[in-house]
DNA sequence: TAGATAAGATTAACCGCTTAACCTAAAAAT
DNA sequence: ATTTTTAGGTTAAGCGGTTAATCTTATCTA
């Protein structure tokens, strides 16, 4: 019985890798060859150790390992808020294709707060993650230097151009968008409002922008366009609002689902009927937009896709020769709902 | 000028505590107890070694240090899917506390995978955390214990009694469905339905048996119980099914909001009005009770709070000399929506 | 049969940081 | 004037792994 080692298993005190090495009767190196399947080790020594290995419940510990190796499989997302709808279903499609590529994660929460984000972003450094998805917009282009400058891969929603270590990944708002207004537009509406979001908001002065083009694409005048907070109430507000306009709209976009629910209840609060009296759409496809009475009609962009492709493409930037970034596209896709019928006159 | 060393500033190389060490002109000792704030350091030196660090933009490699001290403040925490609504409210009061107290978190989603699960423990033993919390009901005892007996404190849902290194979170579930059920009383309400959840998952289990029980108390009948499955389908299959049943109920409680969500739309598609015809409730308080329409009548199990409470009893649990662990208390509360009202004849 | 090769294992030098133990010179106490 | 204390540092030994270099044997080759 070699290395027959049967004394009592230490039930406490933490098992290292010495201690397995002593029980299994061979040195910590063919310990290490074993559990990392390096270096030669013959069968029956691998069986010995693997039994040592189980007999004592050894855990290696990883902060070693990672000292020791350099090496990390660790990558980093950062987001703004997991509360916001918008953001669990990204950290779950990126979770899971990091995990198949053998990543151990580290999600930080910033909570909008250039405290917590800078602080996030210290962590990854401190972590030495091999990359980091950059899921949030509040954050300073010096930052996003500094990590690409240590040689961690970055990812962001279209924050900066593709540089070294930096790829960016760019959702096809403005596709979503067209296709909303020419979803109402077929169906006979000509009079279209907006309630916008943060005004300071990237993604959201982009959705506004290409409303606008696409309005007067279709030869139609944009407005009224009403402001918004991207939260139900911001909804609530604007749509009581518009009940209230003079010349009223006959279908109203709003800039993301939570605000299209809010405007919603408004109306309903108002008098109106939704989709017969006006069509109200929004933005995300969150499941919100599902459930409510009625269902929203709004824009898929595919968040667990993208955080997917977030995770491969800090995969690849991180594995490949040239660690010269690139763009990747995201696109969007109308999804219709009960919220939007024909035009009433 | 003392320590006037201004050498080229490395730009990509990773800065070590020696580098700061020797840009200072001081021994790595004095570095380390400059940003520790540990041991006696003059204030000159301590100016010149801040300098140094924030000239190279020194960044502390945590798994040296963690290695090195033996001391981690990092806190795990392992919940089912971060898609379900019901976790991230809790994983942001536990990261909010959690960060308050200094500590680090790793997140890890099981998916409702035993092989996740087991992979989740393991990494929170891999990465020596201090404590875990853990939030899904799908893990085995013995996974658990391992935690415990290496001194890792846990937390967790009502899955085990109080030991040293567990505590217990009891969340008031029977008191809540108890609320629910006296206000369905109140409302002239006598023949109220339940929609259940998975027959396996405790929580679900406690819920119904307190609708069992509350019934009872008031010297109703309970029943009839129709299956669910948490999710939007089964909710609007039961309403469906609800809607031809002979004797119908007044009033349908559901084991979620999502499922009273879906029995909501599964009863309206039949043509009955909520709360007119038949009133129906949730639980759990998700947004999606408050942005549908109507409002679904609830139970608020405050998340967030629980999530607090969870970083605190671990805090606790790793810091008092004593590392028996205790019970904790999160209380339920009805939160009135539009989705219940008086009972129709 | 001697030399080359391969298989299987060991040795020991790190990885980057913390910290107990130790040192030195100046200030305080006797 | 001598001893004690204190402030401010330094030295060096780990923490628990990985891994390049090295060492034995056993097997192959010519």
């Amino acid at each position: 019985m070699p290395g027959g080692y049967a004394g009592p298993v230490p039930r406490t005190m933490t098992v290292t890798i010495r201690d397995v090495a002593k029980a299994a009767g061979v040195s910590t190196a063919t310990v290490s060859n074993v559990l990392n399947k390096t270096g030669k080790v013959g069968r029956s020594t691998r069986r010995v150790v693997l039994g040592a290995v189980k007999r004592m419940g050894y855990i290696p510990n990883v902060h070693a390992r990672h000292l020791a190796s350099g090496d990390h499989r660790t990558l980093g997302i950062i987001i703004s808020d997991i509360e916001n709808p918008f953001f669990p279903e990204i950290v779950k499609g990126f979770e899971t294709r990091a995990r198949q590529l053998g990543y151990d994660i580290i999600l930080s929460d910033t909570n909008y707060d250039p405290r917590r984000t800078r602080e996030a972003a210290e962590r990854m450094m401190e972590h030495k993650v091999r990359g980091v998805a950059i899921m949030t917009s509040e954050i300073s282009l010096k930052l996003i230097h500094q990590l690409a400058r240590r040689k961690i891969a970055v990812t962001f929603l279209d924050l900066a151009p593709v540089r070294k270590y930096m790829s960016n990944l760019r959702i096809d708002y403005s596709s979503g968008v067209k296709q909303i207004v020419q979803h109402l537009h077929a169906k006979g509406h000509r009079r279209i409002a907006f309630v916008a979001g943060r005004p300071g908001l990237k993604s959201n002065v982009a959705r506004l922008e290409a409303y606008e083009k696409s309005m007067r694409d279709l030869g139609l005048e944009p407005g009224p366009v009403l402001p918004g907070d991207l939260r139900f109430e911001g909804g609530l507000a604007a749509g009581m609002s518009i009940a209230k306009l003079s010349s009223r709209p006959t279908a109203v976009m709003a800039v993301n689902d939570l605000t299209a629910v809010g405007v919603v209840k408004g109306l309903l609060h108002s008098g109106y009927r939704v989709p017969q009296d006006i069509s109200v759409t929004g933005f995300d496809k969150t499941r919100l937009a599902e459930y409510s009475n009625p269902s929203i009609t709004t824009v898929d962009v595919h968040r667990e896709t993208l955080g997917q492709i977030a995770a491969d493409a800090l995969h690849e930037l991180s594995t490949s020769d040239s660690p010269q970034g690139r763009e990747y596209q995201i696109d969007a896709e109308l999804v219709l709902g009960g919220s939007s019928g024909p035009a009433s006159h």
